[in-house]
DNA sequence: CTTGACAACTTGACCGGTTAAGTTAAACTT
DNA sequence: AAGTTTAACTTAACCGGTCAAGTTGTCAAG
């Protein structure tokens, strides 16, 4: 088969363990002359190291895992990947997708078998995983998800990327302002909590109410409603719990004849990949992805200088061509 | 530390050996009551395979490699990267990304030192990887590329494709319908020669000339000289490489006050995730990709009934909300 | 009563590395 | 010159499974 070390120590005439204290530099093991004799017989035998034997050896395979959850929720992490592939690649690291498929117990020990060297956790959170990892120690970062788990997580300040969109939004006038999300599907997450939370905060310390129709099910029928009702009788502005959600929704105002910014100014969160290519392009706080990934993977690989408890990272506002003054007519 | 078979042997009272076999169902090997003693041990003290040891022994890693450009391409190809993952796990196979960074010398070992059971390449090819795959037979699919060396691979028929959308905008009208692509980043592709090709022999039948700007560099400035000529100059549809470059150029000429379709008609390829938000959602030539990925991954693991040449899917028409009938006034 | 077949194990080797613990000869002390 | 250190190796064990080749004991056939 393929070349081993055993087959370079026959020709160059050492013992195999000469050839691997050669070949991983180990100081002080092997004379120099030696050293370059095996080395170059590696090279020239087109040595390759078995990647299995080896991280059966060390217990390291230098792979980590990303867990998230059905494989359809991982395009909306593409940007999360991408990310993380290109962090680990500067640490000679791969990245192995784990997506998260039915109960816990049933899959969870991929996590502990030796696959991996640890893995970061993001949204959704499988119930159950945080207590999973904390017992049994593997080594996991939670990225945007909190837990009361034992567990190294990252998530953002929601609260004051809120304030930064709000304050956006009043400062162009508007007064009727709802916040949009579904409830069902992103009810759980604590970003969807404390975005609503701060959004009521902000209205009220404008002297505001929070609006009625702050909870929305579905795009399409609040776009008909939305449609159908006088430009006096529904929010001027709207501020959306993801740009996902947020592009249906637009998507089902446009097909009523409602444009942004023109007849409802609207700020999501996340500026990501959609956002990127999307025509308006839409006014969003933006997460520094970039920095959470690399403090999950510098984590996972580095466990030295780590901070012991949950980080929060900054949000900022990225203006951009969905939000406008709110139209004299119908303020107030 | 964790419990291996050889513990679960001396709780039991057999050899080792004789407790993989029972793990692992070899019938006849062990007896059924044995066989329950041991499994009910092994399940009561918690025992998990060491995936590492396993793979070392079995030489096989039950993981999939999946191979393409830079790690920002990615986000590109998350629509494959899905589906990979959810065919993969049907098979209890996993997904490892493998970004083609440099020289294919500097990381192509990575194919074949034992950490993937095979993989799958795709756009874009990274040069010199397919005669490597062929000269070492790593187990390999090329998905949507070509390729002369003597590797599997699954591609589209462009030509078919370009058919249904040439027949789709001829039969709104148009008449003046321009190619547009970015010559420099996807010119090497076999699909743009294709694409370009079918377009140019479909105007011909059609008894009409290739639209003169057929190549454009950038949307930006495509955008501004549309926007600056009247209707009767320019072309009244276009037929893009690809969805990305469209929703850029659809952003450009939004921003100019060209608005799809009333302005332009457009069919890109491509149905993706992008398209799914967009609004207005883009007439389309779509790719089955579950197809591809599904015979790419089959062909890796079932390696049975394989076709042994090139594999051509076919592409569909999805007919969305970016292409309407040619305005008379500016027709012929 | 012997022989053969078969079920139900056990023994031993192996996968290809890594690592700890010798061994040997030269160099360096004192 | 004898003892100690050290460089440069080798030997042996191990990582945790898998798999081929024995070794029993039991039962049936001849």
């Amino acid at each position: 088969m393929s070349v081993t070390i055993q087959h370079i120590a026959e020709r160059v005439g050492v013992s195999k363990q000469a050839v691997s204290y050669a070949l991983n530099n180990k100081s002080g093991q092997v004379s120099p002359a030696t050293r370059k004799r095996i080395i170059s017989t590696a090279h020239q035998m087109g040595y390759r190291p078995n990647w299995r034997a080896r991280s059966f050896a060390r217990k390291r395979s230098q792979i980590v895992g990303l867990v998230y959850g059905r494989p359809a929720d991982y395009v909306e992490q593409s940007d999360v990947v991408s990310l993380m592939v290109e962090r680990l690649a500067e640490a000679d690291h791969e990245l192995l997708l784990i997506p998260a498929m039915g109960p816990v117990d049933q899959w969870a020990h991929k996590l502990r078998d030796g696959r991996i060297d640890g893995c970061v956790v993001t949204h959704p959170l499988p119930e159950g995983l945080d207590t999973f990892i904390a017992e049994h120690s593997v080594p996991a970062v939670l990225l945007n998800l909190r837990s009361d788990a034992d567990v190294p997580q990252v998530s953002y300040d929601d609260r004051r990327g809120t304030r930064l969109a709000m304050d956006h939004l009043l400062g162009l006038g508007h007064r009727r302002i709802a916040y949009y999300c579904k409830p069902k599907e992103h009810g759980l997450h604590y970003s969807n909590l404390e975005r609503q939370q701060a959004y009521v905060a902000a209205m009220s310390n404008a002297g505001l109410s929070a609006h009625a129709a702050s909870v929305i099910e579905e795009p399409e029928p609040y776009a008909a409603s939305f449609a159908s009702r006088p430009a006096g009788d529904r929010p001027t502005a709207l501020l959306a719990y993801n740009d996902h959600d947020a592009f249906y929704l637009a998507r089902a105002l446009n097909r009523r004849g409602c444009h942004l910014p023109r007849d409802l100014s609207l700020v999501c969160f996340n500026d990501g990949t959609f956002n990127r290519l999307a025509s308006p392009r839409m006014t969003a706080v933006s997460m520094s992805e970039r920095a959470a990934v690399h403090y999950c993977v510098d984590r996972l690989l580095g466990a030295s200088d780590a901070v012991p408890g949950p980080v929060l990272l900054p949000q900022e506002l990225k203006v951009y061509q969905t939000t406008a003054p709110c139209p004299p007519v119908s303020s107030g």
